[in-house]
DNA sequence: TATGATAATGGATTTCATTTTCATTTGCAA
DNA sequence: TTGCAAATGAAAATGAAATCCATTATCATA
């Protein structure tokens, strides 16, 4: 997906809750879609912070967990304390599985599962906006 | 798994770490053992506190880390800041869906999912031992 | 374009889960 | 039993996350 259809995406979910569409918001998005990490806030504040010195913590910690709601970036938590986002890449979702000796990481997409996913939340009265899936086994090498 | 056999674990794990076998760590673990939920250090704290109201938090805290360490318990981070610890399912395995609003949890097995998984990563060579899914959206009360 | 209701901002402060400190106690090998 | 390293627990420290609040910005409507 392009950054601009996200900045869309983002417009949109925004005029949606019936919210205001600000410039540091916009610039925050901006910057935060150009990563292609796993950012924690603090190394996304300091990007932000050398364009617009006055933007504070508390907006980019407020803009990115509006991101999070929306689905256009993903909380993650690697359990070293700190929440970090990762980006949505360019060229759509994707699963990881990882090989438990090796540690080669293979990466795949199946829409079954993820349709699959939707129906199983909806009859436990959820709407998904984003998932985690990561398999752990043996790669062909390692077997 | 049985309890008694993971206090059988724990009790190697202890030896072999060359660190002690005291009675505030058995009834901790015994404790958490008996639990079957996610439960968090403030609401084990809480249960093992009905029986030993001076055993404290720090040691409530350390003994779930050993257990983490020792893979008796699974350390989960669902997003609400809080650590979980899960005991190993005498029962088999089951996915997590989390509400990014009011972090409730709820959980699902889905034979379908799991068996697509498989196919999956059978296509890239690999072999599935275990997975980690979680799905995030909003709850019946949320949305 | 001016207004007014409301949302957003940002610096500071607070909250709160977790970790550390430290004096004391306990486990256990010799 | 004794020595000593590990464990305990109360309290303090830590630090990421959340909130507060005075001020500012946005935007639909007049």
């Amino acid at each position: 997906m392009a950054n601009q259809t996200k900045i869309a995406l983002l417009k949109g979910y925004i005029e949606t809750k019936g919210l205001k569409s600000t410039a540091q918001r916009d610039f925050i998005a901006e910057t935060f879609f150009k990563t292609n990490t796993h950012i924690s806030l603090e190394e996304l504040l300091a990007k932000v912070k050398r364009k617009h010195k006055n933007i504070g913590y508390a907006t980019v910690y407020r803009t990115m967990k509006l991101l999070g709601e929306s689905g256009l970036a993903i909380a993650r938590q690697f359990g070293d304390g700190q929440t970090r986002y990762e980006n949505l890449p360019e060229d759509g979702h994707h699963d990881h599985i990882i090989c438990i000796k090796c540690s080669k990481i293979a990466e795949f997409q199946n829409q079954k599962i993820e349709q699959l996913q939707s129906e199983t939340a909806k009859k436990l009265g959820f709407t998904v906006v984003n998932h985690k899936l990561e398999l752990y086994g043996y790669c062909a090498d390692c077997s």
